[in-house]
Parts: structure tokens; C-alpha cells; sequence
DNA sequence: ACGTGCTTTCAGAAATTTCTGAAACCACTG
DNA sequence: CAGTGGTTTCAGAAATTTCTGAAAGCACGT
């Protein structure tokens, strides 16, 4: 109300705002979503707070369809959520504020999307390749096709227990062995200087030109 | 070869690997490559026989460059290698056979093209926020921005970790622990049978292909 | 050196994805 | 029940990504 836009203040935050936002925003092909949709996200997550479309729309120079698209399907994805403020009828959108479980759902929508199909075309041909096999003896070929199927197949299969895990209720358990597996006590030695520089690591941004084998 | 007619199905596998391809090429948005170079990759996995690029161009029905620009993404990414044949100047392509090998590859690529930049980004920024709230003493909204940005870049940071596990020389080890993280022994009993196939193709498996790192 | 067989590059075409703006909608309120 | 404040939908526009085909490049054998 009274205190709503400290224009004095013109938020020295706004440009770290626009920084994060732009950073989560380029992220948003890992997570298979658009860049908007990622940027809406980025910006209800940093600000923490509620905002309506019309914060968005103006913060981000999107449209209003656009917006209501991103925010519906940050929606549909369960990492945004609806909010109201009383005597005003605009609808608020907070992010969920806990940052495993904004992947929870990355990995939940993913799997779902991606994951799932596949494993069960993999599934059909598999059967089916089976099946021909038999039934017409067996072809030495067809014996190294299936072996490949089914190497690729239990992989998937791990994977997919492995998510169905890490989203379930006893994420929470995952979220610890993941935590103590990132942590160094493989056996076998630090060998490597590579843990230590994870920190800095990260600026090699540029290709790696090692072309030509 | 003069005949190439699959009208009348010459090899009954050659839908079945058709079928392959399909699917696995539209998996390619997971990993972040197209579909065409998924495909050129699915067919050379599944195919596991050292194919040139015409080979490609007509079991794909692609153009020459589309090809090319593929098969040297692949070759890039390290999940394809070329291989010749003595009196035959073409080049042939194989693509890795240990599925593992493959997925470490992915991965690795994956977090140096998305992950490793936005690490960097966010580190940058949470630098620059940590300045800026000390010479301003600090507005409490600040600290909640700090706190979320701390949070996300933890959880980078160990996710960057694993993978650096994932694929560094001890991924070995990780396989195991994936294994065994994946094969039920939480807390919460076993829901749903991923069973049985997956055992007789690890024989396949046992070979360890390792692949340059 | 030259021709040959094959590979790579690249500018523009095609396909796909994302964004906009305006109209249709909905739910309250007066 | 008309008005108001807000949200959603959607057809076409714009941007981006992917594909093609032809020309340029390479390396080898003769």
C-alpha cells in the first residue's frame, strides 16, 4: 500500500534481478521449457515474493498471452503456485521456494515426457523383436540387435527406478545419498585434482576445439 | 549394392531397426541434439556394424550435408568413432557400444555446455550481490535474494560434483552406486516389479569398453 | 600433376517453436 | 443485469533451428 515502489531506492537488487533471471533463463532448454517460461520462473523464484501478470509483463517486456502461457504451465508443472491477496482480485503466482523440490519436478515433468514413452516403444520392440526371432530360428545378426536393445533397455529401466525414486515420497532419501555420493569418500583416492575446481571450473564457457579426433 | 528395395522386407529386422531410430531420434531434445543426429546415432548403435556415410544418407533418407554436419556432431561428442577398411578409402562410423561409455559422454557434454556457464554466472552474481549489500549496509530484502541465490548455487555445485563423478575415471564406482541406489533396498518395500531382462544383458556388458576421458 | 572418390562447408529454404495482440471469457459487484 | 477487473485462448507474425544441395576442399593413386 502505503510503501509499494521505492523509486528513491531504484533497487540496486534489480540489476542482480535481471542477471539471475537472464542466467535461469538460458537454462531453460536443459529443462526442456522455453526461455520465457524459464525467466517467469527465475523471476518469482529470486523475488520470492508474489507477483501478478502485470509485474511479469512489465518486468520481462513480454505480452500478456505470454505470460499467462508461461505461468500456466510453471502451473502445470508444479512449481508455481496460485496466491490471492485480500480485497483484490488479481491473481498473485509465488515459485516454490525449495530448491530440490523445483527439481523434483524437473525430473518428475521430464521422466514423464520423455522418459516413459520411450522405455515403452523400447518395450513393444523388444517383444516384437523377440518374437520374429523365434520364429524364424535365429539369424546371427538378430542375437547382437537384441543384445543392444536389451543393454539399452536395462539402462533406461535403472534410470527410470532411479527418478521414480528421487521424486517419490522418499526423495527426501535420495536427496541424502546424493548429497554424501557429491561429497568425496569414493573409494580409490583422490586422484584427480578435479573436485577442488568444481568452484572455478565453470568459466571454460567457450567450445572446446578439439576438433578432428 | 544393386538391390535396396525393403518393399518386400528382405530383412525382417530392418523394420525393427527402423523403429529403433524412430524412437530414440525423439529422445534427441533430452540430450540436446536434433533428431537427425539422434537418429544417425541410433541407427549406427543399433546397427553396430561400421556404416559410411551413404549408408546413412539412403537408410535415413537425408541429405549428404545433413549427414556430415551429424556424424561430426557425434564424432565430436565422442560416442561415434571412425574406422576404415583396407582398400576402401570411404570412412565408416561405429558408435560406442557400452552404454554407460555413452551416457557418460552426454553427460559430460551436457554440463559443459549448460551447466558449467550457469555456475559461472551465478557465482559472478552472488559475488556482486554480497558487494553491493556490504557497502549499503543491508535492506533486509537482500538477504532473503542472498539466500536463495546461496541455495541454488549449492545445489549446483553438488550436482556439478556427481556428474564430474559421473564421468571422471571413478565412474565406474558411480555405476555401482546408481545400481545400487536404483535396485530397491530403501526404506518403503518394493512397489513395482523393473525385473528380470536387465539381468542376462549385463553379461553383455561385462566387457568394459572404456573410452577415452 | 591430374583425376577420382569422398568429405566438409555454407548460404538459403523449410520446418518448428515461441510470441504477440486482440477478442472471448469469467466471476464478482454495484 | 450491466459493468469492471482480470484471465485465457488463438490465429498469425516473428524468431530460431534444422535441412538441403551444390560447390569447394582434400588426399590418394596413377
Amino acid at each position: 500500500m502505503a510503501s509499494e515502489a521505492p523509486i528513491s531506492d531504484p533497487h540496486p537488487r534489480e540489476e542482480d534481478i535481471r542477471r539471475f533471471v537472464e542466467a535461469w533463463g538460458r537454462m531453460g532448454s536443459v529443462w526442456g521449457i522455453s526461455r520465457t517460461m524459464a525467466e517467469v520462473h527465475a523471476l518469482l523464484y529470486i523475488t520470492g515474493e508474489p507477483l501478478c501478470a502485470d509485474d511479469i509483463m512489465d518486468r520481462l517486456a513480454i505480452s500478456r498471452g505470454n505470460a499467462s502461457m508461461s505461468l500456466r504451465g510453471l502451473l502445470d508443472w508444479g512449481i508455481v503456485s496460485r496466491a490471492h491477496r485480500r480485497g483484490d482480485r488479481k491473481d498473485y503466482f509465488v515459485a516454490e521456494q525449495d530448491v530440490w523440490a523445483i527439481f523434483r519436478a524437473i525430473v518428475r515433468e521430464r521422466k514423464k515426457r520423455e522418459v516413459d514413452p520411450l522405455l515403452a516403444s523400447l518395450h513393444e520392440l523388444r517383444d516384437h523383436t523377440r518374437e520374429a526371432q523365434r520364429e524364424s530360428g535365429r539369424s546371427g545378426k538378430a542375437d547382437d540387435i537384441d543384445g543392444r536393445l536389451d543393454e539399452m533397455l536395462e539402462f533406461f529401466e535403472m534410470a527410470s527406478t532411479l527418478a521414480e525414486r528421487f521424486i517419490g515420497p522418499s526423495g527426501p532419501g535420495l536427496r541424502f545419498a546424493a548429497t554424501m555420493l557429491s561429497k568425496a569418500p569414493l573409494p580409490g583416492g583422490p586422484k584427480r585434482g578435479a573436485r577442488g575446481g568444481a568452484r572455478k571450473a565453470a568459466q571454460r564457457s567457450g567450445r572446446v576445439a578439439e576438433d578432428g579426433a
